[in-house]
DNA sequence: GAAAAAAGTTGAAGTCATTCAAGTTTGCAG
DNA sequence: CTGCAAACTTGAATGACTTCAACTTTTTTC
């Protein structure tokens, strides 16, 4: 991680990974198929941490439905940059896209599926409490949500020099444009 | 085209290229930055012909706002495989990602972004024919409808046993999820 | 405690994208 | 037509990921 952190992923062998850890080249490839799999076990680590704290606000969302999406989503963007660079970042999405028959590449995918999962179950709880209209599907709302905090995120990684104000602002005026019209009838 | 279709990316060596095209290796890097940008530029053809296809629909859509998007929509997956595999389709968005600086990746997220800018010309005017309600912003929802059949595409090419109409379907849901609250108040 | 099996380690070799210095062809001015 | 500049072409060299056969160490079995 200290590595990838520090300098481009590409520009990291193999080589300097092993020498870090006091083993040959072929012993990294004993424990890692690609050198992919060793960023995406980096990753995943940061993720879990996100995961864990979205559980928190779900558990107890603020009231208004704009309100609680917004401390969750801004939760997921504040912690992302924590431990990972947005290199990391890309070409950790990168190959999750390219090779995802890969068990890394599985797992990649496997946490968007719970971050999306974690979106709906808001959504389920702001409508349980009423603050949501009932005929609308939460699970498949929950993760129309996703879709768009998701792929400003990946917006937000790609241009390296947009900051995290500029992607909250950007995420706010989409949740509130949707707030108006998800209100109980 | 014909040996990125035919086979892995990965398996398709500069090599080859260069032997069918009838010069040497070093020849193709002349007129391409990198094996990604020979990629890129087939996928960019097929999706201009989408956009363009798509400009007949915004300019006359049929009446509804579901069935409108769901026209434009359907029109986009339909095209989608007609050239390209999804493997082809996984390896451009990958190096778009992990490449956006680059002039390649910089080409295919802006047609991204014109994919998108169509989706919203779309809603603005169904939203002039009142069929969708005024108060809603149609630049930013018509981006959050994109982001949505933009990630049901993502997932479709990554999976490579779901079919056409199982995405359709898949975005069919989600399209009727919203349309409920949408219409004119 | 000895033998056998399993697990771990190694680094040289293979493969392929990319670069580059040298050579070749084309276009153009006088 | 001549000479020069620009554009194009070439393929061997480079660098980095990945593989693999040989070797060591650890664990299990009897």
């Amino acid at each position: 991680m200290t590595q990838f952190r520090a300098g481009a992923y590409r520009s990291v062998r193999i080589e300097d990974l092993a020498e870090a850890a006091q083993v040959s080249v072929g012993t990294v490839y004993n424990y890692y198929r690609t050198k992919g799999d060793i960023l995406i076990a980096t990753v995943a680590l940061e993720v879990e941490e996100i995961l864990e704290a979205g559980r928190a606000i779900v558990a107890d969302p603020p009231s208004g439905a704009e309100t609680a999406l917004l401390q969750l989503i801004f939760q997921y963007y504040d912690h992302s940059l924590e431990y990972l660079s947005k290199e990391m970042w890309r070409t950790a999405m990168a190959l999750s896209i390219e090779a995802p028959g890969t068990p890394s590449g599985q797992r990649y995918r496997d946490l968007d599926r719970r971050l999306a999962a974690q979106v709906s179950d808001l959504v389920a709880a702001l409508q349980a409490r009423g603050e949501v209209r009932a005929d609308l599907d939460a699970a498949l709302f929950g993760e129309m949500v996703f879709h768009t905090l998701d792929t400003l995120f990946r917006e937000f990684v790609v241009v390296e020099d947009m900051t995290l104000p500029a992607l909250r602002a950007r995420v706010g005026a989409r949740i509130a444009n949707l707030a108006r019209v998800i209100g109980p009838v």
